[in-house]
RNA sequence: GGGCCGCUAGCUCAACUGGCAGAGCAUCGGACUUUUAAUCCGCUGGUUGCAGGUUCGAGUCCUGCGCGGCCCA
């Protein structure tokens, strides 16, 4: 039976792994054997690779090792190994027993002496494996390995002659057979499409890939930590949503069976955030997915992740202070420092940041120390006109001031900068500034030329939001279809009595690709959305 | 949405002006008890993203489409 399953199904076919007559006697019988579960095999080298690993998992079962244990049980981690013994000299024996596991990644063949490479969580360790060490149902294991299998190994701690720390098993246990083939060993993974497409390649082969996530992780702990230490309690409002609402976008759209109604992914958890102000809840976040159905781009994800926080009795001053605070503490915790290089260009997170208005922003960019809100459109378009910045009719001053600052300013702002005081036209859930007409006391802050949060003294007299709400509506009937739709839900929360209120929203992707130095959004999310793939 | 660039073996990449589709790594077979991208010998591996067109002949030129990257809106 044996010989019949290594002459093999194809007569003219190779024999892929076929062992010959003469082969030690432990050594087990394979071929690309008659397995019906087996895809229609091609001629191409994956087929022929993935028939190879398939007969190697047949000739192990029909010696009785489960190519798919359920369980095993380490005493060290890789990173623990090599933690416990630091500058061990070349040629030491500890005498100490450990059993670790990991993935197989690299395998060197010196005869009797087999050197094999193990990876965990991003750390590699070299077991050192003379043939004479192991006991036989590990040495006819090893015949039947390839890279990319995952492994456990139990044996001594030791060096190698050239001082590389290493393992010597005396017993090797298949944790599971890997069908597919690695990308190179040396150039790894370096089609974008494909690291994305397939991240658990990247993440096996690049050992770049992890970093990015990890800091990401960081990030995200450091944020937390900061609020909960500030008396915020974290929540999780809805993401589907009767009413689209908290921020000028497009959402998607879904269908609820049972109730027979249409949903909308959220596109900001804004306005639950603020009802549960109203509720009495004095400090509130939540840091999770929205969800706008907008182009996508190097810097706009479908989904992405925002943090959103709300404080009673704030204002948007008090939200300065802690954003910089959240942003600070964001990057001493995933990278260690304040003193950023973003794309080879230094950034300091140390602060006190910048703060300016948007209206003396645009002075200074156009020339026109005299600008001011009063100035009548025409002459407000003819300046627009001037600097090549698109107007449309429909569009009053404050619009066309906030499209004067993202044309001329906002690309400019490299190290981080409060931008404050933006018109009311364009903020339909901020408050009215205390002493300033025309604008409203909210701030953005951009960092390296871009927006990475929004914030405001919210708006809290429900009289004030049921105007806003109609001045959007009168926007969306005149073609805006980003503009807000009422939510009366929303406004009755307002008329039980709100407190004055600070919020923020920061984007949490934005925030990490600063810190890891990446300027592609898709770069620091584990599956950005891509066209699926075809055929 | 527009412009530019790319798509060739499992991976990383060649292939000049249109003239037999190649290399390294990996796989498979062999040698090797201190390797570090091990080395050495031998073999294998292709619907050149897809569909048309031009041509004696297309990876290469033309048209359309798909996917991705970069830039712009």
């Amino acid at each position: 039976m044996a010989a019949a399953r290594a002459a093999g199904p194809e007569p003219g076919s190779p024999l892929p792994c076929a062992r010959p007559a003469r082969a030690p006697p432990e050594s087990l019988p394979v071929s690309a054997s008659e397995d019906p579960a087996a895809p229609p095999s091609g001629d191409s080298m994956l087929d022929e690779i993935i028939a190879t690993r398939r007969a190697k998992v047949a000739a192990l079962r029909d010696v009785g090792v489960d190519p798919y244990p359920v369980r095993f049980r380490p005493t060290h981690t890789l990173a623990e190994v090599q933690a416990a013994y630091p500058g061990l000299e070349p040629g030491t024996e500890t005498g100490d027993e450990v059993t670790v596991a990991g993935r197989l990644v690299a395998r060197r063949e010196m005869g009797k002496l087999h050197f094999l490479v193990l990876r965990e969580d991003g750390h590699d360790l070299q077991l050192f494996c003379p043939l004479k060490a192991l006991d036989d149902a590990s040495r006819q294991l090893l015949d039947h390995l390839d890279v990319g299998d995952w492994l456990g190994a139990t044996g001594e701690v030791m060096t190698s002659k050239k001082g590389e720390l290493s393992v010597k098993p005396a017993q090797l246990t298949l944790l599971s057979k890997g069908l597919r083939p690695l990308p190179d060993k040396w150039h790894g993974l370096s089609d974008t499409e494909a690291r994305f497409r397939q991240r658990e390649v990247d993440l096996a082969v690049n050992a770049d890939a992890r970093r990015v996530f990890e800091i990401r992780s960081a990030v995200m702990k450091a944020l937390r930590a900061e609020l909960d230490e500030r008396g915020y309690v974290e929540v999780e409002t809805p993401m589907l949503h009767p009413i689209p609402g908290g921020a000028a976008a497009k959402p998607f759209v879904t269908h609820h069976n049972a109730l027979d109604v249409d949903l909308y992914l959220r596109i900001a958890p804004e306005l639950y955030l603020k009802r549960l102000i109203a509720g009495g809840m004095r400090r509130v976040y939540e840091i999770n997915r929205s969800f706008r159905n907008e182009g996508m781009s190097t810097r706009h994800n479908p989904e992405f992740t925002m943090l959103e926080s709300y404080e009673a009795y704030a204002d948007y001053h008090d939200v300065m202070d802690l954003t910089e605070a959240l942003v600070q503490r964001a990057a001493t915790g995933a990278v260690g420092t304040l003193e950023l290089t973003y794309q080879g260009r230094e950034v300091s997170l140390a602060g006190p940041f910048r703060r300016a208005t948007l209206l003396d922003l645009v002075r200074e960019a156009t020339g026109r120390p005299d600008l001011t809100y009063d100035l009548g459109l025409d002459d407000l378009r003819t300046l627009c006109a001037e600097h090549e910045v698109h107007t449309e009719d429909a569009w009053g001053t404050g619009k066309l001031m906030l499209e004067l600052y993202e044309a001329l300013v906002e690309h400019t702002l490299w190290d981080p900068t409060f931008v404050i005081d933006y018109p009311v036209e364009v903020s339909p859930l901020a408050r009215k500034h205390r002493s300033e007409p025309h604008v409203t006391e909210r701030f953005e802050l951009i960092v390296t030329g871009r927006e990475f949060g929004n914030a405001f003294s919210e708006l809290v007299d429900p009289d004030d939001q049921r105007d806003r709400f109609a001045a959007q509506g009168r926007a969306k009937a005149a073609g805006d279809d980003e503009a807000m739709v009422l939510d009366e839900p929303y406004l009755r929360a307002m008329e039980l009595g709100m407190p004055p209120t600070g919020g923020l929203g920061l984007g949490i992707d934005r925030i990490v690709m600063l810190l890891a130095d990446v300027t592609n959004i898709r770069d620091v999310i584990l599956f950005p959305t891509l066209r699926p793939e075809s055929g």
